[in-house]
DNA sequence: TTGTAAGCGTTATCAT
DNA sequence: ATGATAACGCTTACAA
């Protein structure tokens, strides 16, 4: 079955091919009968534009790419569905592509969106991503640009994203209200903005309450394999410092780790000590004792991204000015059994 | 900054595009000369090919679709990691599709791909898929197109699977050999093949070993929550059965929604009823009691699949006949706390 | 109301 | 070794 083109069906019809372009395309400058028997044959020919003559004509891929550290996580893959639901409302398609958290896979998937000349890219950093010269080359392309959850604040372009700082400060401003003294904080690794600002709410949480900052309850996980992280740290926070009586994790997945840990060794939480997660994950509900934690909603997060970048598109396309903005969506606090 | 053409570089360097064009994909009829002043100036001008025209051209997309029934989903994560994984390694891009396990998206999902002509289309079927008119028209347009895990068997095209039958019988078997007798199954829908090969399986299981089947003992699962519905029929079970001491569950979701209302309600795992589930999820290592289940490698179930799809894709190319495969991948029972 | 023709940026054939 | 030219399939300004 090979793809019809708008050459046979005005040959066939014994017509031109722009009278046939312009009946497929609704305008008013065509008879009812000629546009009737166009659309009539197209149908019965199955007709569909050639989208590679489409695009070259256009300048338009009517395609997205999106860059995420990693697929197998239960934020982005609900980041993504928002994504999709919103280019599926337009008629448009996702390119995915994983950096694996590693600023060289980064750069390159950039390279390979931009070549493909999609129409526009959404983005969240890799853990690696410390310098932005890559990201200045999507916009030197003049391609519209919005990052989302694992953002550069020095870049220029729309940004979607929690209130790290604040939903930090809240969450561990309500440990402190339950009555937790000596709360530890198992951190992300250094670059990622989202990790530098909850890091920062904790410590301003723990100051505002008149609980003096101590550094050596911070405790790093970095090694990307969250969960793990949680698991080892879960060990050392309790060699080093038994005493403490709540975590505060960056992530869910380093929280399941840390519930694991104390679960083996026969630690009650959240009795002797508890522990807070961020993000919650589906998982979260599910562990026993089932998790407290941050509600974050990726879903969302997607969807206004992905918004964003449309709007973008569009503004462009009409070569209007485009005004970047800076979405922050709330969180809240999911009260579950262990704290 | 405007992409430049071979026009411009032609014009610049005051020689055709053709000597252009043929020096920058290293023709043998080029002098070193030119040939070096015109990647040079490639170079500088950062050209890259215009990909729509390449497209236009060469009548290819260098990239191929995905249609998978929902992306939050501990099994697919994986199965597009290794879909990705095979891709980046021949230069080719992928688009992700929901059906969100409803046929009419997947017809939809289906015509958008085929009109943007990717190259080829890696599949796994919804729920809802119970005839395959739609898949026929993949295979009219002649695109290379490979199912894998939720497939339709009379579809001819290549096909990724585990021998779910098998597994499902070694499971119950293996129930079987650690003594339980009265063994339940919470099977999935009904039209997935996948879930009637399970049910299959554990049927014949029984039947070998001399348990008689019992249909009132087999659950069906089919409201697309498959957490809810391991949690809704554990309580009916429960209801109807109380003597029975296993259980086989189609997926961990659904194995973790019985493990949940077990504990909720006191029940103990497994010493009064065992719980085994289906894919080794992550969050089945991390639940208490650790779940037994069997291991389906996603990860491997994208890449052959791929791999596959990008071979047939290549025939294509060179005319070459293709002739299907299905391969079925190993699975492997992961004995933890359950059983 | 209909049609002609140029152009999007490549690639490939055929001359020179 | 180099280049003129047609073609891929569509859109659109401009004529007729």
């Amino acid at each position: 079955m090979n793809n019809p083109t708008l050459k046979e069906i005005a040959a066939q019809l014994g017509i031109s091919i722009t009278t046939v372009s312009k009946s497929l395309k609704g305008y008013s400058d065509v008879s009812e009968k000629t546009k009737k028997a166009v659309i009539e044959l197209a149908q019965k020919l199955h007709y569909t534009p050639n989208s590679f003559a489409v695009n070259l004509r256009t300048k338009e891929s009517k395609t997205i790419g999106l860059i995420i550290p990693t697929l197998v996580h239960d934020f982005f893959s609900n980041v993504i569905r928002g994504i999709l639901e919103e280019a599926e409302k337009r008629d448009y398609l996702v390119i995915i592509l994983q950096s694996n958290e590693k600023l060289e896979f980064e750069k390159k998937q950039i390279d390979l969106l931009l070549n493909k000349r999609v129409d526009g890219i959404l983005m969240s950093l890799s853990n690696e991503t410390g310098d932005f010269e890559h990201l200045k080359s999507i916009i030197a392309h003049n391609t519209p640009l919005v990052l989302f959850d694992k953002i550069a604040k020095l870049v220029s372009c729309s940004k979607v994203t929690i209130n790290d700082k604040k939903a930090a400060y809240d969450a561990v401003s309500y440990l402190i209200k339950r009555g937790y003294k000596k709360i530890a904080h198992f951190r992300g690794s250094y670059l990622p903005q989202n990790a530098i600002d909850r890091f920062l709410g904790y410590k301003k949480a723990l100051e505002d309450n008149g609980i003096p900052y101590d550094s050596s309850l911070v405790f790093v996980c970095d090694n990307n394999t969250d969960f793990e992280d949680g698991y080892e740290n879960a060990k050392k926070v309790i060699d080093e410092h038994p005493e403490i009586d709540a975590i505060f994790a960056v992530t869910d997945l380093v929280a399941i780790g840390i519930i694991k840990y104390f679960n083996e060794t026969g630690i009650s939480i959240p009795k002797q000590i508890a522990v807070l997660g961020f993000s919650n994950w589906f998982m979260s509900s599910v562990i026993s004792p089932k998790l407290s934690t941050i509600d974050q909603p990726g879903f969302e997060i997607g969807r206004r991204s992905a918004s964003i970048l449309f709007d973008e598109i569009n503004l462009k396309k009409k070569n209007l000015p485009v005004i970047f903005q800076s979405i922050e969506l709330e969180t809240s606090i999911i009260e579950r059994e262990s704290t």
